[in-house]
DNA sequence: ACCTACTAGTTGGTGATGCAAACTGGTAGG
DNA sequence: CCTACCAGTTTGCATCACCAACTAGTAGGT
């Protein structure tokens, strides 16, 4: 088998969604964002985007910190260790095949 | 909202899908192909492989060639112009957002 | 005559998934 | 107290990818 197409069928499913890939991608640059933030910049609607965090937080991808500011909860979203090599690896295979 | 990031979200979910994006991968480099090469080369199985094409060919990026080796079938499947383009369109996007 | 193998599919079933609408819980204003 | 708002979460639906099993024609072997 071709291993250029080969690398393809190796993406990661999670990291592969363009709603997740968007995720990362912000998350990848900024180290650190909320919730409001990710929502204006991928112009998700909120359940969309809570269900693709929650997916990301399963992989083990992205932590997810409930603090608040004032009274208003406030949701910080950040890359794990993880989440930063799942997002290189996937980049470097997707370049490798393109 | 971040132009990098909208890029994203505007892929093409056709090509998108790994196993479609192997084909038309495969197929944008060789310009012609028949079923058991792209089987061999992307590691699908048959149905798979068939519903890919199908959901290509309606989309009008891939043609698919019915003829026979002697009295064997042979289906021929060649990217069509559109096909090609969305294909360096999708590149593009995504070199662009990666 | 029968069995196996090859090519190229189709069909059926299943489990996962993306998505938006509706809902929750807390806060603030009139 | 009622209404509206903010920040998310839950739920339900419709789609989808995927694989196994079946179809169907040809050819070769025993």
């Amino acid at each position: 088998m071709n291993p250029q197409i080969q690398s393809i069928s190796e993406l990661d499913r999670v990291i592969h969604e363009p709603g997740r890939l968007m995720i990362a991608a912000l998350l990848f640059a900024v180290e650190k964002a909320d919730f409001l933030y990710l929502l204006h910049e991928t112009g998700m609607n909120k359940g969309t985007l809570s269900s693709h965090l929650s997916r990301l937080e399963e992989a083990g991808y992205v932590e997810i910190e409930k603090t608040y500011r004032g009274k208003v909860p406030l949701t910080l979203l950040h890359l794990t260790k993880a989440g930063r090599k799942a997002f290189e690896e996937y980049r470097r295979k997707l370049k490798g095949a393109l």
